[in-house]
DNA sequence: TATTGCGGTAACCATTTGGTTACGAAAGGA
DNA sequence: TCCTTTCGTAACCAAATGGTTACCGCAATA
């Protein structure tokens, strides 16, 4: 599919986050949109490579992009990283606990 | 590395958490401590590849265990996902961001 | 119309990943 | 002491991943 209507999966953006490469992209659309070709300027990888990975940032619609020419502009949208945060709200509460609770239970069972 | 005294880096954070079944494994911890073979009981797959996630995991710093006799409990150590959170939040300025911004910069550019 | 530049994709390759089965080490109990 | 249970790891395998080069389509321009 081109683009991503609905939202993605969580899986689908984790995977995404997952690459050092997609997730330094990520970082240069924070600061403007860019064409393909300028992202590219900034790696050491090939053109294609970094298309690949626009393509899998785009289905994960992380990425919004738009014919301008003969290049094509690229443009960040964070909307999705809310799922992010909402999956990571599950696990808020368990930040602070203490760690000796381990500890303490194999203790225990002695 | 047996067990990461340091802080894991945000690259083995998003990686462990790329895989649908290692999420899994930490949501079912959220639960209570379990052993190993408590949670391979919990999917189709076999315990060898249940205990590589868990490797995986502990390197990601987001389980510790302890033996307890013959079995191993694992625990959620939910500590390093602030790291997640802090990198989420150089987006948040983005998540409302209108998205009509990159459409009227495709508009101007005629 | 012919040419140039940008970018997507096909084809291919090496490496990584996630799974399996088989085996061995360690602790507990008969 | 011997047997059982639990779990890690080695060895292996298929599929996915991330990279490359080559090629093609399309828009702008001479």
């Amino acid at each position: 599919m081109p683009t991503a209507t609905t939202h993605p999966s969580t899986d689908d953006l984790f995977k995404a986050l997952a690459d050092p490469t997609r997730r330094e992209i990520l970082a240069l659309l924070r600061e403007r949109s860019r064409s393909v070709g300028d992202l590219a300027a900034n790696f050491y990888t090939s053109r294609p490579a970094i298309s690949k990975h626009l393509r899998i940032l785009r289905d994960a619609a992380l990425v919004k992009d738009a014919r301008s020419g003969t290049s094509r502009l690229c443009e960040l949208d964070a909307a999705p990283l809310k799922q992010i945060e909402a999956w990571l709200g599950d696990y808020k509460r368990f930040w602070d606990h203490s760690l000796t609770r381990l500890k303490a239970h194999v203790e225990r069972q002695r």
